[in-house]
Order: structure tokens, then sequence, then C-alpha cells
RNA sequence: UGGGGAGUCGCCAAGUGGUAAGGCACUGGAUUUUGAUUCCAGCAUACGUAGGUUCGAUCCCUACCUCCCCAGCCA
């Protein structure tokens, strides 16, 4: 029985019939299947959610396995990444750590005993032969001449592949099927391949290879998998799935079955190998961790959390329906996570001075600030306040737009956890580009005291004072895109390019921040969630990375 | 034009031969010292199209349309 309560979808139908059938004695197991030859991005985060998900709500086990049978394009380096991520988003593979290489003997007994049966030969013929003779989407293809090779001698050969007295490509092994078939799968698939490569794991032992689909089926059962699950490319591979268990019956602990699910889709980003090897090669973004891209570790220098990515993944749901999620719905699940975790901190990205006229010059005195505004139990921090202090530019403007309440000529504002302030004047240079602004204060009005419940204001703005202030470098990240879909198509997403997807500033910050620790998650008053970057944040210096801006309804009439 | 899949609100996504869950978005309104949050309300006579079966169809049948995947000794 599951764990909780969760949205039905076919994935789950297909579990709760099958317990109730007792298929497997209430027996689910899954794994994630990644092969080690890149860095996991965040359709790779769905795959993860779904099945360990699965497993832990039907109190079962999810495996790791690296799919690591084309030693050609792997590299352990992978492998560490991908545990560090997985690990990262909260899930736990217990002892359940494997490799397809682990049953490369397994599998080879298993090609011998193929051959044995007539179900596998020894192919003579080049790739580009195999190819000519393989036929086309509406045309059958040809048996090869070596289709009908002796049993001894492809067991010969064979047992030769492996001994490594042919070069690459001499031979392959081929599982004979149906040349005939519609299913270009089950055209006697290449099963076996020589490649005279070292691997990362089983280092010069082997010098042939197993297919994937000769090798993830026998993987599953091997380790009693349940249930398969990948995405819908491999729909027409099931028939070979099954086909190759089928012929194993006698020599594999059960057959799993294989179901499909649709990949994600994010729009404004890109998330094909190729085109991240691209950005990261030719240097349009910062590394494989830039917090633009949708790596794993791109959203996680960004300042993702586990929980907003898991929440994201439950929100979308499961289908076998091609979609198109926009990249918003991301962004909220990480709003609404860091909403209730993450402190407030007061920071002025783009700073105006303002002067208090009638604010005695020396005087400081303290402001109290709740570090969040639900959780008094999180308490307060002290903001000094003086005469001179910075807003954000934002804040002010000299001839105010329809329906705008913050600071313009005249008007009022509060100034968050002090005092009503009133605009009286604005200092311009030659060049009639404001300098500062003037305000006057109600002295009766502080936040916390008695007077300041006789006024309301409608505007509420955040400040610092100028001689208590502290900086740090602020990364103001935006999508990389301006396309929601650049990697659709033949779109030379190169030139879809957001031009504005980083900007570096220099902020004022209160001076608490300037002990945040690598990873530290804020809520900067007004602006939006930041992380303090892993890598880039010193001790006493901080870097901050922007994760999402706040919602803004004001932004949204403006930009009508 | 072979085979395998998919088409339910702006975006996801349940669901059943008996008269369309939910989430997000959106729109109102309330609260609010974040134009944030929270709260409350509203939001598919309609399930790709056209026929048919039926007392009744999104769900069954037929035809059609659109989109995705497949011709690696990649996974």
């Amino acid at each position: 029985m599951p764990n909780e309560v969760v949205v039905s979808n076919f994935i789950r139908s297909i579990i709760d019939e099958d317990n109730r059938a007792g298929k497997w004695g209430q027996r689910v197991e899954t794994r994630f299947p990644p092969e080690p030859n890149g860095y996991l991005h965040i359709g790779h985060a769905k795959s993860i959610c779904l099945n360990f998900g699965i497993a832990h709500d039907y109190n079962g086990v999810c495996h790791l396995r690296f799919d690591d049978t084309n030693p050609e394009k792997e590299a352990q380096e992978y492998v560490d990444a991908i545990c560090e991520n997985v690990a990262w988003l909260g899930f736990d593979w217990g002892q359940n750590l494997h490799y397809s290489s682990d049953y490369f003997d397994q599998l080879y007994a298993f090609a011998e005993y193929l051959i044995a049966q007539g179900k596998a030969y020894v192919e003579s013929l080049s790739a580009d032969e195999i190819r000519e003779r393989r036929g086309t989407l509406t045309s059958p293809g040809q048996n090869s001449p070596y289709r009908d090779r002796p049993v001894d001698e492809s067991l010969d050969l064979f047992r030769r592949m492996k001994a490594g007295e042919f070069p690459d490509g001499k031979y392959v092994l081929r599982a004979k099927i149906d040349m005939s078939s519609p299913n270009m799968n089950m055209r006697d698939p290449v099963i076996y391949r020589i490649r005279h490569i070292h691997h990362q794991r089983t280092g010069d032992k082997w010098c042939i290879y197993p297919m994937y689909d000769y090798t993830h089926c026998i993987s599953d059962a091997i380790e009693r998998i349940t249930h398969s699950l990948c995405t819908l490319e491999f729909e027409d591979h099931r028939p070979l799935y099954d086909w190759v268990l089928d012929q194993l019956v006698d020599n594999v602990p059960c057959h799993p079955q294989q179901i499909e699910f649709a990949r994600l889709n994010l729009t404004y980003t890109v998330m094909s190998k190729r085109k991240m090897i691209e950005l990261v090669e030719s240097g349009l973004v910062d590394g494989w961790d830039d917090p633009r891209l949708s790596t794993l570790a791109g959203v996680r220098r960004r300042g993702y959390t586990p929980k907003s990515i898991r929440q994201f993944i439950e929100r979308i749901g499961v289908s076998k329906a091609d979609s198109w999620i926009d990249v918003s719905v991301l962004e909220d699940c990480l709003r609404e996570d860091l909403n209730e975790s993450a402190p407030r901190r007061v920071v002025v990205l783009k700073p105006l001075k303002l002067i208090i006229d009638n604010y005695p010059e020396d005087q400081e005195e303290d402001c109290f600030a709740p570090n969040h505004p639900k959780k008094p139990e999180w308490e307060s921090r002290i903001v000094p306040l003086s005469k001179t202090i910075y807003i954000e530019r934002d804040d002010f403007m000299e001839e105010p737009a329809k329906g705008y309440f913050r600071l313009s000529p005249g008007a009022e504002v509060r100034l968050r956890y002090a005092y009503i302030v009133k605009c009286v004047a604005v200092d311009k240079n030659a060049a009639g580009d404001i300098e500062a602004i003037h305000c006057t204060y109600d002295a009766d009005t502080k936040s916390g005291t008695e007077g300041a419940k006789k006024r309301k204001v409608k505007g509420n703005i955040h400040w610092l004072s100028a001689k208590h202030v502290g900086q740090a470098e602020v990364r103001l990240y935006d999508r990389l895109f301006v396309d929601p879909y650049p990697d659709t198509g033949d779109k030379d997403y190169k030139t879809l390019l957001n031009p504005e997807s980083k900007e570096v500033i220099v902020a004022y910050v209160e001076q608490s921040l300037s002990h945040a620790e690598p990873g530290q998650s804020f809520q900067f008053e007004r602006n939006g969630y930041f992380i303090a970057d892993h890598t880039d944040t010193k001790p006493g210096k901080p870097v901050f990375n922007r994760a999402v801006t706040l919602r803004d309804s004001w932004e949204k009439i403006t930009s009508v």
C-alpha cells in the first residue's frame, strides 16, 4: 500500500493492478539507470524522482545503476557527479549501487547460450553492409548471408572475439529475430561489438561490449526490478526487451515490465547534451554548473533547493503525452519553498541616496527587522538608521506613473521598520541626473511604537544606512534564452541567447550578510531569493546569486 | 506512404457509458510595515474532427486530422 495519498497516474495504476493481482507479491523495485557519459540535468530529475518516489511510496527500493556498456564515452568523473546529484536531490540507493559492467560475465554466458540455441549469430558483414541490408521504414530488410552460420562456428568466432583475436568492427554478434519486422529494432539487432578500449571499471578484461538493448533488460532481470521506467523513445524497443528475456526465461530470475513515460521539456532552456557541451566549451556560459544552465549542478548553484525540484516534479505529473512545462512553474516551486525557509535580509541592489533633512546629523538608532514575517520565533535583528540612507532606484519616480505608490516629490512612504518620510526635494547634477533625494521624517511614526499605528501609508520601501552598509557582489541571473523553445527544430539556438541573462553588480548589503556561508539562502526583501554562491563566497566576502525574483504584480502592470 | 505512441481549460493532469478531479496561471475581494505571503471567491454545456451504437459517450465502434518516436557496431 502506498504510504501517502498521491495523485494517480498511469504508472501507479499499473503497479496498483499488479499488486491486486499479486504479480510481484506486493514487491516494487525500480532503478535509475544513467549512462555515466555526462552531467545530469533537470530532465533526469524527473526520472530520479519518479523511480525513487514510486519505490518509496510502495515500500520498495530503487537502485542506482550505471549503464556503462560503452567505455568510449564514459568516465568515473561522471559517476561521481551523478551520485552526488542523486544524493543532493535527497534520495538514497542504500546498498543498491550497481553497474551494468558488474554483469559482463553473465551477459557473456547468456550470449553463448543464445548462440547455442540458434538465437544469435556472429556477423561478418561490415557496419555499412549491415545498414544496406536493414531495409527502410517501409521495406523489409534482407537476411545476412551469415545468418545461418553453424552454431559451432558462431560460438568459436564469438569466443575468439572475446579473446581479442580480431580488430574493432571485424565481427559483431547479432540476435536472430526477423529481418522483415516492421519494427526496425527487431531486424537482427547487434548485441555485441568489438571495442579494444579500456573500461573505467573492468579495465582491459574485455574487448567486446554488450549493447544497450541486450544489456538493459538482463540487468533489470538480474536485479529483480519489477517496473522498468524509461522515456517514450524506447517504446519500440520494448518488443526487443521482452524478446531477450523470453529467450532467457530459464536463466534469469524474473521478467520486469518496461513502462515508458514522456520526458520533461522545459521552456527557455536547452536540455540536449550536444548543445550544453557547446555552450560550455564556447564559453557562452561559465561551466557545467553555470547557474543559468538546467544541469542539476547549475540549478543547485542558482539556488534551487532539492525540495523545490521534488515539488516541481510532483506538480508537473507524469503521462505519455508530449508536453512543455513553462520554467515559471519551476521558479514558483522555488518561491514556495524559500518563502518558508529563507530568512529575510535587506539589500539595496541599485542604490539612490536619500537624505533625511530633519534627522539629527550624528544620530543613529536601532530599528528591528524580523527575520521572517510569519515566524516570530526566528526573532529580529538590528538594522541601524542614520541621516543618510540608500534606497532602491526603482522606489523613486520623479514623475510617478499612474498607480505608483512609492516615493515621488511630495509623496509619503514608510521606511520599512523605521519612519514615514516625505520627499521634499531632488538633487540633480549638471546633466540632469538625480543624485540624491531629500526627505523629512515624522518622528512620531517609528515602527513598533504607538505613533506608528496612527498613520498609514501605502508605500513601504527598504533602505540601508549609508554609514553602516557592507558591499557584496551580486549576480542577477535571468533566463538564458529569449525564445521559449530554443531546443526545437533547426533553430540556431546560439542566436536566441538572452544578452541580459547575467548582470553582475556590487550591492549594498546589511552587515549581517557579510557572514553568509556558502549555500545559504535568503530573501532579499522586496527583491527576490538569493543564495551565497557555493564556490565564490569567501569568509567575510560573500557573493550572491539571484535564484528567482519575488512575484511582482506592479511590474506586471507596468510591463503591459 | 511501414511500425510504435499521443491528442481533456492558457500550462500540466485525473477520470468514468450517466452527465468533466486537482495543481499552476488568470480574475475579483479580504488581510498585510515585502505591490511578497496568506485567505476567500470565480474560472471547460466540455474532452482533436466527423459519423455511428446507446435512453444516455469524453469514455464503445468507424473514418479522418494533427503531433512525437524509429533505418548507431550510442544509450
